[in-house]
RNA sequence: GACCCUAUCGUCCAGCGGUUAGGACACCGCCCUUUCACGGCGGUAACACGGGUUCGAAUCCCGUUAGGGUCGCCA
């Protein structure tokens, strides 16, 4: 049978990364058993159900990578896949338990008369697990129809399921408590239960369920901040499972191979941006430079960078990248290369170019490059060492002072690699333009 | 409160009856180095507690404690 599984969200305007997760799990078990991968919006109560908040989980999702089979924005054997849409389908199961005898009205809303017989849920993650359904203080009869006639989750969510032929949900363990009502409606629809899969919540640093307030609760957070889709993804699935052998960063296509709902363990776990922020530059260290521009060119293209040409923006990219660990940062590492108009770090300034015979030596460099041949990097490195042995000094007394004279600033890019992206002449230019800063 | 889940370094993840309890992030040293990163080497740091079972428990069982979740005419 053909797995299909689903992400459900409620189009609340923004994707918490606890619903990126199990999207990204959903995603991972269909894609890794050759299955479908389902998209439906569950907006029966929010009035927040805007255009605008269903395009939020759609670019959330695209983002990281999940791309789904069916869905609201492109239909289905199975839809309509907003909830909003499926009052008929919702009308015709709602006969069928009314005429098992399962309903009775309450207030002007439907409930569901439970059988109150003992339920077991056999759950892949979290075992086999009985519950006593007995006591209705405890287990009251769930209402399944407000009066207004809107629709209650617990019956949609089961309806739908249903009707979508899911064979696997795999959802938050929050709803684990909730899984024997579900098993209810199931049976007194005649319908057989998906196999069920909890996994663990991500907890934020109180160890608390993480909410819209932590830092790093929302998708976008991690768009704008600068991290690559595919670390933040590797970071949300390694929150509850391993790979084994100790792996850390892995490709989506690595985890696809790996992935396995019976790995995945049953403890919240606490979301760590550190470690995040590890993977995310540990995934620019190990991309090409196309990915890398591909990620990096929209933060430049924001900033203004008057970069000119693209060769010109893939040089400037090429030197940076083992540097750069928030794509975010890129204009800021790249920004000098283009303008003469950079800025001067006050501190840099002083530590180096105010230190006293600095004007001196970077006078003295400026002619040995002057005279160089072929301007490369292995050039321009004798070249430097050259000099500094004629004058009797350290590498780094001319080092220091150049680098800040070509970009500004006392950490970058290697400087050799500044030099042969800036080429002769402006190199030589902002020597002489350092020199008025310089001591003599 | 009732019910459900969980319990290994500060954090994430290994471990699934016999290990000097391993890796990663973070942190602290040292090395590499033109800066910053990267990388390399080393260090600090954990089996919640109490009972069992067993020749032997981080691993199995039972309690306690702690944390989380669910008990909606929210999803």
């Amino acid at each position: 049978m053909e797995v299909r599984t689903r992400f459900a969200p409620s189009p609340t305007g923004y994707l918490h990364v606890g619903g990126a997760r199990t999207a990204l799990f959903n995603w991972l078990y269909a894609r890794r058993h050759g299955g479908k991968f389902i998209l439906r919006i569950e907006d029966t109560d929010e009035k927040r159900n805007t255009a605008e908040a269903n395009q939020v989980i759609f670019d959330g999702l695209n983002w990281l990578g999940l791309d789904w089979d069916e869905g609201p924005d492109k239909g289905g054997p199975y839809g309509p896949y907003r909830q909003s849409e499926r009052g008929d389908i919702y009308s015709k199961y709602l006969a069928k338990l009314e005429a098992g005898g399962h309903t009775y009205v309450d207030g002007g809303a439907i409930r569901f008369r439970s059988p109150r017989k003992p339920v077991v849920v056999e759950d892949l993650i979290c075992g086999r697990i009985e519950f006593d359904m007995s006591n209705p203080a405890t287990h009251p009869d769930m209402t399944i129809r407000r009066p207004d006639g809107s629709w209650i989750f617990h019956f949609v969510n089961v309806v739908d399921d249903i009707e979508m032929k899911l064979t696997h949900v795999i959802r938050g363990e929050d709803h684990l408590s909730n899984t024997p009502k579900h098993i209810e409606l199931y049976q007194a629809l005649g319908a057989a239960p998906p196999k069920f899969a909890h996994i663990p919540l991500i907890l934020n640093h109180e160890g608390k369920k993480l909410s819209k307030r932590d830092g790093g609760s929302s998708i976008t957070y991690f768009l704008d901040q600068g991290y690559a889709p595919e670390a933040v993804a590797n970071y949300l699935c390694l929150l509850g499972w391993s790979p084994g052998e100790n792996r850390e960063r892995l490709d989506v296509p690595e985890i696809l191979s790996l992935f396995d709902l019976e790995k995945i363990n049953r403890r919240n776990a606490i979301f760590d941006l550190d470690k995040c922020f590890w993977l995310n530059g540990q995934h620019i260290l190990a991309m090409g430079l196309p990915r890398f521009a591909e990620l990096a060119k929209p933060f430049v293209d924001k900033a203004g960078v008057p970069y000119g040409t693209e060769e010109a923006l893939m040089r400037a990219l090429a030197i940076v990248k083992a540097k750069v660990k928030h794509l975010s940062d890129v204009p800021a590492w790249i920004g000098f290369l283009f303008t003469e108009d950079f800025a001067f770090d006050a501190e840099a300034v002083e530590k180096t170019l105010r230190k006293p015979g600095a004007a001196g030596r970077l006078a003295a460099l400026a002619e040995a490059l002057g005279g160089l041949g072929d301007w490369t990097h292995a050039n321009l490195e004798a070249k430097l060492k050259e000099a500094a042995a004629a004058m009797g000094v350290k590498a780094g007394e001319l080092v220091h002072p150049a680098r800040v004279a070509v970009s500004g600033r006392s950490v970058g890019p290697g400087l050799y690699e500044i030099f042969e992206v800036l080429g002769r002449e402006r190199t030589l230019a902002r020597f002489g333009r350092a020199k008025a800063m310089a001591a003599e």
